[in-house]
RNA sequence: GGUCGCAUAGCUCAGUUGGUAGAGCACUACGUUCACAUCGUAGGGGUCACAGGUUCAAGUCCUGUUGCGACCACCA
């Protein structure tokens, strides 16, 4: 007959086979049922796969699973994502380690690098899907960089920019000094720390006296054109409209008074530097006044016109030292004062981020972001958690103009073409721009932020702009599932891509899931050591345990704290299973029958089945409102408290045909049932006890077709109940006990 | 400064239209009698953060307070 189901539960044995006899499944194909698509966040090219992706990686194979096995025609797009700087940091940190500068480098070579990296290590993160359990279609698989989505990319910036949407402007962006290129807003993080106000005097140009300014930025001052008070401040105002003098260098500035200056902080004096501050660069629009650059792109002192002799070309860290010194030597210097402020600093670079004026690209977001407010807002997609609408209302009500353009070498080079007159020529093609422009048109070097590729993945990775058979099936998609830390970078810019491209949105569902913590809910880390690498836990207690824990402990709107003890006891969940299954095995029980086509008479059977049917309904209830949490909880309480502690208890007792016959159709539905959250395990024992049909696209018994047996299931209810209050008691008599079963096995 | 969230057993958390407080882990005791010690059975343990309010009835709804966290903004 069939193998015996080993003794112990040993997932690793089997896992690899199960994974690679259903990989034909992927693939969506032809079906009656309506289509269900999923866009898979594409992972970065240098990823590793940690728990947070195991989380919503799991999330998407339950829902995949789920709606292929009712017979949905599947897809569940994968890829990997180019990013940029990234990507770039890690490649140029392999190549140091080899003794090898970029700067040796040409831009060609270094990009050839870069792709020979990607060929090598980029596969890496599907591999460890797949050791998860992603059941996608692999051979579909993009990558944001693909001959294809450069096509998209570029189409969508040529039309951005013809629209009037995409243009070249000079002003503020956040600058990374380590990196040499601009970023975005939402790639700075700002971080709390110590810091000094420095109190400095700056002597009027009639010798006077001086006024006192405060700055955290003494280095700055050979930039400034004014010093600023309050209007009604009574200790400055006779001074409004004098002259002062920068030190050093005696370049005289005004003294002028602005309604931002706020009396109480610092000393009231606020020196004015438009080059280098947001708030300095309004003031000083407000009064018409010079904008000096002293920094260069590295954070060097440049402008020797302005800097003085000693600190010039040197790196603004240090200048401000300098500085510091020559101010106390010279008495220039007040006071210092401790404060604490918080500083911005690139996300990746982890250096702090300068303001600088700077002619980039930049996409008109404002416009943009009105119909993908409105699409949420009238519910055409929906977020759930429905919180999650304010952050992102929120977000793009404020929005600010988006800067696209990076000065780095890994990312589609902007379809940007500039004469020798300075004209801008933006198209598709080199050829087209060349008919344009003439031959001497030299293409602009940057890149485009890697999130504008990935604002058009939804409908680029079906073949847009070309109007395949795939984007008129797939696209809207029906749901996305990410975490809350991508609603600006990803989903906002989706939304916007998308209506503005296809008309339409991306996605009928946001599922927003939670952040994974360790166990005492600090963040993962390296640095803390506290990460815990999945790899090594479905080695040590298998995919599946993984998966139901993380599952189990999804609950909305709170993040997730696990720790290794919480796999241990999903894996000992599922050795439950396991056991159920080798105890039906070694009773014989027959898989041939269908429930459907049992029809038992004993109130025992009625029940199990009245049992199954609401755990059926429970489970596709929770399906369509996200509630992971209580699909695992159901999954665990059926087969534990229904299935082993009653029935298969009872089981021993009757073993009758019809109840043997019950037990194994039950189970059976139980597999099928359980297998999106736990595919390996159900897979394999199914495939052991002979279960003839695969659980990856065939959905068990419906719901409808199971009879009602609310008689049956009180009855029992009621007996269980007795038996309870019975053994509390003290007094149960194992014989009565089954006395009473053999009435109800009848 | 703005927004959102959280506070229930020693720990991690459920509690889905308000109706006698739940699970797992940990703990205690018992148990290896046809799956399962990666287990089973039983047991102890909670003023549901605090203060008001609505209600016949509040862990659940409303207001306020405290503590914790996240995000956004500002940041001389």
């Amino acid at each position: 007959m069939f193998e015996l189901i080993d003794k112990t539960y040993n997932p690793k044995s089997f896992e690899r086979d199960v994974y690679e006899k259903t990989v034909q499944f992927f693939e969506p194909y032809e079906k009656a049922g309506d289509v269900f698509v999923i866009m898979m966040p594409p992972p970065n090219v240098t990823g590793k796969l940690h728990v947070g992706h195991s989380l919503t990686y799991m999330i998407q194979d339950i829902l995949i699973r789920y709606y292929r096995q009712k017979g949905r025609k599947v897809l569940w797009q994968p890829g990997i994502d180019h990013a940029g700087i990234a990507t770039q940091m890690v490649v140029e940190r392999t190549l140091e380690e080899k003794g090898i500068k970029k700067s040796d480098m040409s831009r060609e070579e270094f990009i050839n690098v870069i792709w020979e990296w990607k060929e090598k290590s980029g596969g890496l993160i599907a591999e460890q899907q797949k050791l998860l359990g992603c059941s996608a279609p692999w051979n579909r698989s993009r990558f944001t960089m693909d001959e294809s989505m450069n096509r998209a990319v570029r189409h969508a910036f040529v039309r951005l920019y013809k629209d009037g949407l995409i243009y070249r402007d000079k002003r503020f962006v956040n600058w990374d000094t380590k990196f040499k290129t601009a970023i975005s807003d939402l790639e700075i993080v700002n971080k709390e720390e110590k810091g000094i106000l420095w109190h400095i005097k700056y002597n009027f140009s009639d010798g006077s006296g001086h006024i006192t300014v405060a700055t955290t930025r003494p280095e700055t001052m050979f930039g400034d054109t004014a010093v600023a008070v309050h209007p009604n401040d009574e200790r400055y105002k006779n001074f409004i409209g004098k002259m002062v003098k920068i030190p050093f260098t005696n370049r005289e500035i005004p003294v002028i008074a602005d309604e931002y200056v706020d009396m109480e902080k610092g000393s009231g004096c606020l020196k004015i530097t438009p080059a280098h501050d947001h708030n300095d660069f309004m003031v000083g629009k407000r009064h018409n006044l010079e904008i000096i650059n002293i920094l260069d792109e590295d954070g060097h002192m440049e402008n020797f016109e302005y800097v003085p002799e000693f600190i010039r070309g040197i790196y603004l860290k240090k200048a401000r030292k300098e500085v510091l010194e020559r101010l106390k030597s010279e008495n220039l210097l007040i006071k210092e004062e401790e404060i604490t402020h918080s500083m911005p600093y690139g996300d990746r670079s982890n250096t702090v981020i300068e303001p600088l004026l700077k002619e980039q690209w930049f996409v008109d977001a404002k416009t943009l972001s009105v119909e993908a407010l409105r699409a949420v807002q009238n519910k055409i997609t929906r977020f759930i958690p429905e919180k999650w609408e304010n952050t992102y209302y929120d977000w793009l009500n404020n929005i600010q103009p988006w800067c696209i353009s990076r000065q780095i070498v890994w990312g589609h080079q902007i379809p940007a073409w500039f004469t020798e007159r300075g004209d801008i020529i933006v198209e598709e093609t080199e050829e087209e721009a060349k008919r344009i422009g003439g031959p001497n048109i030299r293409r602009d070097t940057d890149v485009l932020d890697t999130w504008f590729s990935s604002a058009l993945w939804p409908f680029a990775t079906l073949g847009w702009p070309e109007n395949t058979p795939d984007l008129k099936e797939f696209f809207p998609t029906s749901v996305l599932v990410t975490g809350f830390d991508i609603i600006f970078f990803w989903i906002a810019r989706m939304m916007m891509m998308s209506l503005y491209f296809m008309r339409e949105v991306p996605f009928r569902d946001i599922y927003i899931h939670a952040l994974v913590r360790d166990e005492k809910g600090q963040k993962m880390s390296k640095s803390k050591g506290n990460v815990l690498d999945p790899i090594e836990l479905m080695e040590e207690y298998g995919a599946d345990a993984l998966r139901f824990t993380l599952a189990f402990f999804s609950v909305p709107g709170r993040d997730i704290k696990i720790g290794k003890e919480h796999i241990k006891i999903s894996r000992n969940f599922i050795t439950k299973i396991w056991n159920a299954a080798r105890f039906l095995q070694h009773k014989n029980v027959s898989f041939e029958h269908n429930i459907k086509d049992l029809s038992p008479k004993s109130h025992l059977n009625k029940w199990v089945i009245a049992k199954l049917k609401k755990f059926q309904e429970e489970v596709d209830l929770n399906i369509k409102e996200y509630r992971f949490d209580y699909l695992a909880k159901n999954i665990q309480i059926f087969l534990r408290e229904t299935f082993c502690d009653f029935f298969i208890e009872a089981l021993k007792i009757v073993d009758t045909e019809e109840t043997k016959n019950t037990a194994g159709a039950v189970f059976q539905e139980f597999l099928r049932i359980a297998h999106p959250v736990i595919p390996f395990v159900t897979d394999h024992l199914a495939q052991i006890l002979g279960i003839t049909d695969t659980f990856i696209n065939k959905s068990g018994v419906h719901v409808n077709e199971l009879p009602n047996h609310e008689e049956s299931e009180r009855t029992v209810d009621q007996l269980i109940e007795r038996i309870h209050v019975e053994r509390s008691s003290g007094d149960i008599s194992l014989e009565s006990f089954s006395e009473e079963l053999k009435k109800l096995g009848c």
